[in-house]
Formats: C-alpha cells, sequence, structure tokens
DNA sequence: GTGGTCTAGACCACA
DNA sequence: GTGGTCTAGACCACA
C-alpha cells in the first residue's frame, strides 16, 4: 500500500504530482527495482480522479525509464539509478534557477545558505529520526 | 531606455516574465522611485507583443503596488521597499521548495550548499565588477 | 494547407500516423524550420479526429523536439537536423530489424537486395521525377 | 527439447512471439514435418507465461496450417513449404514498408543496401560456423 | 484565437 | 484482470 497524494489545489498538474512523487518513493527506497505499482484503474480510483490521468503519469514515467509496463500484467519500477541520474538533474537545476534568481535580485548569500541549512535541519515529517 | 528582454519560446508565460524583469531592474537599483515607465504600446512595440500582454503585467504590478499609475501621465515605479519585500518572500519560498524537493529525494547536504556557493561566486554578467 | 492524412483502418495508432506524416514532411523538405503547423483544433476538425488525438501527437513531436510550442500563439517546425537524426535512427532500426529476421528465416540475400533495390527504383507516388 | 525463448518485456505480445519463434525453427529446419510439439502447458511452464497465452499461439498457427492438430496427441509440426511461403510473404512485406519508409524519409539507397549488406555478413550467433 | 489538463466513458488487445 | 487509444466535451491560462 503505497502512499501517493495529490494536492487538488496545487498548480501543477495532477499528473506531474504523481510522476513526481513516484520518483520520490523509487529515490527514497519506499519503492524498489520491480516493485508492481498499483493499475491504473486502481490507483485513479485511491485518489479519487480519472484514470487518463494516472494513465497518462505512468506513460511518461515508462517514456522516462522510470518504470516498465508487461502488457496485461502491470507496471512495475524500474532500476533506480535511472531514476537518480534524472531526479538529481532536474532537481539541482530547479535549485540552480531560484539560486540565480536570489542573486539577480540582491539577495545577500547569507541569507540563501542559512535558509538551505535550515531546510536540511528540519524534520520531513516521515519519521526521520534525527 | 530600459532594457527589458523577453525570450518569446520560454515556458513561462509573457506577462510574468516582464513581470519579473521589472522588480528585478527596481531590486538592483536600475529602476527607482518615481521612474517613469515605458508606455503599454511603446513597450509592446519593443517586445514585440500584443499589448494586452503588457497590460496584463502592468496591471498586476500595480495591484501589488510595485508601480502605480498616474492617470493621463503614465506608469511609473514604486518604492523599493514595496518591491523587496515581495520578490525575497517570493524568491526564498521557492527556494525553500527547491530545497525540500531536493532534501526529499535524498540529495546530499553538501551538495546544494556547493552548488548555491557557486552561483554566487559567478559574476552575473550583468556588470557586476571582478 | 499541408497534406497530412491518416488511414483509419492501420493498426498504427492515429496520433503515431500524425507524428510520422509530420516528421516525413520536415525530412522532405515541406515543412521547414518556423513554419506554423496547423493548430491542434484545425488538424483534428481536417482529419476527422478528436483534438485530443492531435494533442497527443503534438505534444510527443514536441517532446522530441521535432516541433516546438509556442504558447498562446501555436506549434512551429524546429529544426531539419533534430528530426533527421532521430528519424534515421529509428528507421535505420526497424529496416535492420526486418533484415535480421529475414536472414534469420534463411531468405536468401539476394532475395532482400532486390527487393530494395526495387522500391528505390519506384516513383514515391508524390511526383518525384526520375 | 526445443529452444523457445521469449522476452516477457518486449512490446510484441507473447503470443506472437512464440509464433515467430516455431516459424523460425521450421524454417530454419530445427523442427520437420511431423515433429510433435511441446502440449500447451508443458510449454506454458517452461516460458512462465500463462497456457492461454500459448493456447492462442498454437491456434493462430493451426489456423495458418503451419501445424496440426490431433486431437488426444498433440500438436504437430506441418509441411515447410506451408510455412516457408507464409514467412516470407510476411518478412518481405514488412522489409519492403520499411524500405518505402527509409526512401520516403529520404534516406539514400546506399545506406539501405549497405546495412542489408552488413547484416548478412553477421554470424546470426545461433551456431553458424564462421 | 492558441495549447494544456481533465472528466466520463467506450472499446480493444493481451495475459 | 492489465494497459493503450480514442471520442465528446468542459474549463483554464495565455496572447
Amino acid at each position: 500500500m503505497i502512499l501517493i497524494r495529490i494536492d487538488p489545489y496545487s498548480r501543477s498538474p495532477i499528473y506531474e504530482q504523481v510522476i513526481h512523487r513516484i520518483s520520490e518513493l523509487i529515490m527514497v527506497g519506499d519503492l524498489k527495482n520491480g516493485d508492481k505499482l498499483p493499475s491504473v484503474r486502481t490507483l485513479a480510483r485511491d485518489l479519487g480522479v480519472n484514470p487518463n490521468t494516472v494513465q497518462k503519469a505512468y506513460a511518461e514515467l515508462e517514456r522516462r525509464r522510470i518504470i516498465y509496463t508487461v502488457s496485461g500484467k502491470g507496471n512495475f519500477v524500474g532500476e533506480r539509478d535511472v531514476v537518480s541520474r534524472q531526479v538529481s538533474d532536474r532537481l539541482l537545476e530547479s535549485l540552480r534557477e531560484a539560486a540565480v534568481a536570489a542573486r539577480n535580485n540582491a539577495i545577500p548569500y547569507q541569507t540563501v545558505a542559512t535558509l538551505v541549512e535550515r531546510v536540511y535541519d528540519e524534520t520531513d515529517g516521515e519519521g526521520k529520526d534525527e
């Protein structure tokens, strides 16, 4: 029973939220290579969204080789390395953009550095000890 | 003659690009309280975009009290403090989101810290000496 | 007025037919860098299919950087080189598979070679001279 | 003991893989007229697939008169000529389609001809000497 | 006008 | 049961 939740009020599309959340679950090890994902219909029902929306997310995840489809059987988690490379690239790029914007708007380095530090000091709300 | 440039191919809407660029010019001091902005039509022509798009940007900037309109005279730059507070809030918030995403995806603190450092070490190509 | 036609009876999905046909038109030079493609709705009407189907084709073409989208304006043809590389790769790969299958099934080299020759001797039905 | 192997991750349906592989074994002479094929259940077990899937493959092979069923006894290999004609037709047709696509996409004749030559120069890894 | 997302629901092939 | 394609039609942001 995986924990995928979506925020219907977010401006980011539902299918993207699903993509990100599944990537995240693989990144932190809650989903492992070969694990079966919930079927399109099951996940759609659980999330209260249309199957097409889940289908779109799964199709994109497969295209990125983050998951793979076995016809008639379902979708399965691919290798963590594949996700890792892509996710790191994307996240670091968006982090970089945010930092550049901060710098270009005269926000002091120290402010940014402190903020990052604090984020990493926080518990992420999922039961991390320490 | 202000230098506002937009990237028509970017996925971020043109009107937002205008908002961000004007905010930035105020933040770094290239635009000062009371400076007159180009008229909607002038800027639209210069940028090669639809006047409605510039109008939308100006309207939003006015709504945020970053600029003000004197009817019959034009649009003028508001007080830097007003922009500063808003821009900082927005930028730091998006920086925070990026950092949280990085942390949630098991990207090490050191990687993020180093990236931020490097960004601030770069010259931003807009006339910083050194 | 571009000539995109689809075969509703083909087993290959409509959206793939659209993708292939547009790639082809770029490859042979009938569509050039910067050319505007018909809008999603227009093409859908012309082909007698649902706009979602065209949307899916365009989205995939954009993902492959064969076309690009300018928000609010439409879809435009990208650089021929990008298409060329991808299309060649795909076509030669499928050609290779077909040749391997022929060889593995004891079909003589000469039969295959002659067939390929004949195909290239044919006029392709679009008015090529010679 | 015939060597039929399937790739469960392939996009081509398992039942089709079985059909093609059995046809191939007949074409190269590893299966001869009158040879007994493994039973549906045996083959299904060996391949780790659902018996329905093997059943579907056998049914289609019988429909094409490539194999025949003796009720109560099992399935047997038909005459090589029957397979030969069909397989050649299919393979040459798909080869033709690939060649036409290549030509329509401005891929030079020489490129295609060389590719075919090379394929036939390769050892196919199934025990050809030299 | 443009493209992007989404729901509701059908139909198909495959296992 | 599984995923893939498609229609019909709505709603939204953007130019």
